[in-house]
DNA sequence: TGATTATGTTAGCAGTGTCAACATTAAATT
DNA sequence: AATTTAATGTTGACACTGCTAACATAATCA
């Protein structure tokens, strides 16, 4: 019989998988679902994630890739403020144009990473551009480092987070209301800027 | 037949389902559950909650109103910048220490609060608490304000949630991994403080 | 070639959100 | 006070879900 082997199912499940979190949020993706759209039967997803979970650790791994990669900066470039803030900017995009994929990965659907170590590494890529941009700005030790890597992701995660939610809680004139329930990222992006600017001053006087 | 209307049975349920919440966290609180764990039928929470996102936003206006109480600061007292740090440090205390909570509050789970006046209302109540203080410490404008307001929110909000995450994805010495998982808010909050206070003056600074 | 393993299918269980139909009680109307 | 109506409870059922067991087919390797 012809294709009962797929060959290449597993990739494709996490590309259909990855496409339909995006489309639906991640609350809606089921392995059923999946298995349907990928035109297999019902349980051949269990082939290739043994839970749930499994298979939310390798969306969110394939959306960590695609946010370190969108974040990344060349190594060789001397590293400025200006360069940090570009970053804090292309992660908030991100965060803004995949919220349904950055739920996942940033939220509790997948419990403890180091179940995952794939993930874990995925995870890690994201946080060393981080790092390796702040230890190129300053002769930092590694716990100021650390400190500032942190204090800049939570902002950046914490804006994605609540500009998502502000326009709902707060009736402020700070956006748009033509943009619709949720305001480009662009429009936020110039507005960013000089916030993030001091934002990161503050965080390298230390 | 005695107790066949039960007379409180809603309260009794949004109650109930906080708790659960916090203990299994959101995606584990079901209607049959919780109508199993409050004696009742199945159906039963139907009467009360029409769908189950009807459920959560009530769980989630409980939280909202419980971290309104939590950063609340007295509205006489003149408002200094540690008066303000302080109210940041209460805020990540309740997204540690109600973590499972903050995820519903605070996530994906009720899409859109403008369809729950009341949940709006409370979320709302939590925002002004950090308008009224920057309000009352510097003459700016509304502008000014809400931008302020969403920089410490977002920073805040931020913390908690990359401060459940770091530990997994970096192995930096910043926390003692003896505090298990989730480093205690205490030692997160001892050395919080100091990075707050440079954070809020980043921001009072305009 | 033959055995083993990997990968697919079908059938079925327990749990879920939700609805329809019915039962009982409280509230409103006459 | 009696009766109608609305509110609030129950039972039963449907389609969907995660997951497992039992089986079928194909690829790999001895």
């Amino acid at each position: 019989m012809k294709n009962y082997h797929h060959g290449n199912l597993k990739e494709e499940l996490i590309s259909c998988a990855s496409a339909m979190c995006e489309r639906d949020g991640y609350t809606k993706l089921s392995i059923r679902s999946l298995a349907k759209e990928s035109n297999v039967s019902q349980t051949a997803p269990y082939r290739h994630f043994k839970t749930k979970e499994d298979l939310y650790a390798a969306v969110s791994r394939h959306g960590f890739n695609k946010l370190s990669k969108a974040i990344h900066v060349d190594i060789d470039k001397k590293v400025t403020k200006k360069q940090i803030v570009d970053m804090a900017i292309k992660y908030i995009e991100f965060g803004l144009e995949n919220a349904n994929t950055y739920d996942l990965m940033l939220g509790t659907a997948v419990g403890n990473f180091n179940n995952y170590p794939e993930l874990l590494e995925s995870a890690n890529s994201v946080y060393d551009n981080f790092r390796s941009n702040f230890s190129k700005l300053a002769n930092d030790s590694d716990e100021v480092i650390a400190f500032k890597c942190i204090t800049l992701w939570s902002m950046v995660h914490g804006l994605v987070g609540i500009l998502r939610k502000v326009q709902v809680v707060a009736n402020e004139p700070l956006m748009n209301p033509d943009d619709g329930p949720m305001p480009s990222a662009l429009f936020i992006a110039s507005n960013l800027e000089d916030h993030l600017d001091k934002v990161v001053s503050g965080i390298i006087k230390n």
